[in-house]
This record gives C-alpha cells, sequence and structure tokens, in this order.
DNA sequence: CACAATACGTCAGCTTTGTTGACATTCCAA
DNA sequence: TTGGAATGTCAACAAAGCTGACGTATTGTG
C-alpha cells in the first residue's frame, strides 16, 4: 500500500513503507527486551516481578495516589494490582491509608525501604536510558520521544503528559 | 528542552538528566502498550496470544527458520516455545519439516492459514506504526530507530541487524 | 567404531501476572 | 433513608514464562 516509490510532494514518503515501518516494530520489540532487562535481572534475586517495579515506579511519582487511579496508569484489573499492591504492603515496601476526605479510597506512599528499592531498580533502567540517549544524541532523542508519544493510545497520552510536566 | 540550557561545552548535556530520562523510560512503558494494544484485541477473539504473534510474525521474516534459531530471537525457553509452535503446529498455521542437510533441524514456515492470520496481525500493527510516522516525521523516525537500537542488549541489536537488511 | 555433542520434543511442576466473579464498605443522590 | 455507584478485597482460574530431567534421533570426532 504505501509502497510507492515517487514522492509527488515536495517530501519523500518512503519512511512510510511497509519495510521502514516493519524495521521499526521489530526495533521496538527488541528494544523493549534492553528495556526491561536490568530491573528484571534485580527483581529476580528478590521475590518480585516486572509488575512490582510499575507499582514501585509509580507510587514513586505520584505520592498518596489512589488504587483507582494507579490502575488507570498500569491499565490492568484491579485485581491484578491488588495482589502486587498486598505484597509490597506486607513486605512493608508501601503503606496505604484510609483516605480522609472519601473513606472508600486507600492513598499510597513509599517506605522507606521502598523507596530503596525504587531507586536500586531504577538506577538500573536510567543507566541503560541514558547510555542509549548519550549515543543517540539530542536529537535523536526527541524524535524517539515524538515517535513514541504517537504510538500511545489516546488515554494513555493523557497519563504520559500529565506525568511528565510534574517535577521529579 | 535539551537545547536551552546554557551550553558550558560546545554541546549541553542537558538531556541526559535524570529527569529526561525518566520521561524516556515512561514514554516507553506508555508507548508499548499502544505497540500491542491492536494485535492483542484480534488475538484476545482467537485462542491465541501475543506468543503466538511473535512466533508468527518471525516465521513469517524467516521463512525455513529452525526452532533453535527462533529461541535465539525471541529468547525464551524452548519448553516455552514449544507449546505455542505445538498449538500452531495442530492448528494448521506452521509447518515443520525435517531438514534435509541436518535431519535433527526443524525448519518451520507458515501456512495460508498462518499467513492469514500473520497478515492480519500485523496489518492492525502496522497500521499504529505507520500513523505514528506520519505524525511525527522521517526526522524523528530516525532519532527513534537510533535510541531504540542503542538501547538493545548485544545479542538482540546483532538480531535486529541481520533481520533490517533482509528484504520483506 | 564408539562416544560425546547437538537439535528437538516432552513431562512435571513452579512463578508471575493477567483474567472474571463474588462481596464488603462507603458515599451520594433521589 | 434507601438504593445504586464507586472503591477496594478475596477466590479461583488461565496464559506464558521458568527450571530440571529425560528420551530420541542425528551428527561430528577422537
Amino acid at each position: 500500500m504505501a509502497q510507492s516509490g515517487q514522492p509527488t510532494m515536495g517530501q519523500s514518503l518512503l519512511f512510510l513503507t511497509d519495510e521502514q515501518v516493519r524495521i521499526g516494530i521489530e526495533a521496538m520489540f527488541f528494544a523493549y527486551r534492553g528495556f526491561t532487562a536490568d530491573p528484571d535481572r534485580i527483581l529476580a534475586t528478590k521475590a518480585y516481578g516486572r509488575a512490582h517495579h510499575r507499582a514501585v515506579h509509580f507510587i514513586h511519582r505520584s505520592p498518596g495516589t489512589t488504587v483507582n487511579n494507579l490502575l488507570a496508569i498500569l491499565g490492568v484489573t484491579k485485581q491484578s494490582l491488588n495482589r502486587v499492591l498486598r505484597s509490597l504492603i506486607a513486605d512493608g515496601l508501601v503503606s496505604s491509608t484510609v483516605g480522609k476526605a472519601d473513606k472508600r479510597e486507600r492513598h499510597l506512599h513509599l517506605t522507606d525501604a521502598g523507596a530503596a528499592l525504587e531507586r536500586e531498580l531504577s538506577d538500573a533502567q536510567r543507566d541503560r536510558m541514558r547510555s542509549a540517549y548519550r549515543a543517540a544524541g539530542p536529537e535523536a532523542v526527541a524524535g524517539f520521544r515524538e515517535v513514541l508519544e504517537a504510538m500511545m493510545d489516546e488515554e494513555m497520552r493523557h497519563h504520559y503528559r500529565a506525568m511528565k510536566d510534574r517535577p521529579e
């Protein structure tokens, strides 16, 4: 379909061919493996998995967030998240406090131990991302983020932008 | 963004800050969800999962590939791959033929039905990737691929490059 | 030739992480 | 005040990853 070779406008559309798009798909597949490899290695030595990493990451980013909000960001069922949260709470990495205004809600925070785990996992992942950034350079990074953002579902893009503009 | 600060050297390094790197990590997380969303939706209506999609994709890309080779590309155990392959073969989507030169090997091919499934899944995924490409533009796409490639493990990068340079 | 190594398949059992269903608690609005 | 919506928890199950052990056919080597 997009296989045409004649740029009729002032700009070539060759980067939209099936071939080029396919390369992007495979790049995504292989890169995501690298993206998760380092934290996964650390998690394997503890009794946790990737789901715990995600929960800890976003609780760190949004302290006091509710279970429902976390659900929307992670895009899993509440039962699935609950299992993860339960073990993190039992192990003293996350605290859950009943909401003051709305007692149905639980507000989630990292404990000191939870913050330590978050840092350990994030450091490993950040190191790889940073070295990829460095290898590719600032302009490539800008393009990287543009394409990723365009690849998201509308709802995820909303969460992404909200988090992006919040200070660390 | 990374261009805005005061470069003390010839080039600004602001794009390597923890903050910028963290944004990339979150972009990767949210984008991967979009990346798999469309094929997942289709697969949910059939009796297959993401693992089947991956197998079918790479058999399509490397017709006649051996089980061992597929194992290296997918990075799973043979027991895990075998479960997937067994169902695909039983359902007549993949054929497995004894190697001619080395009879220990099995060469894998898609049947017509397998190729049809592959196309259905890939079309959905390609559409999204193409629209992300279009929205971001050719220069962004180049950067996108550079960063992803730099993010891969050495071995995955090897597979990626080998597949990239092979015609469709 | 004898024997080690390779390629593949399979059984059994476990873990992580997703799912649906049922249910308790809390809030809010008719 | 009461019934429905929202929030969160528990139980049971499925997909797909993992390790370990073993069997079989084939290949390559000392």
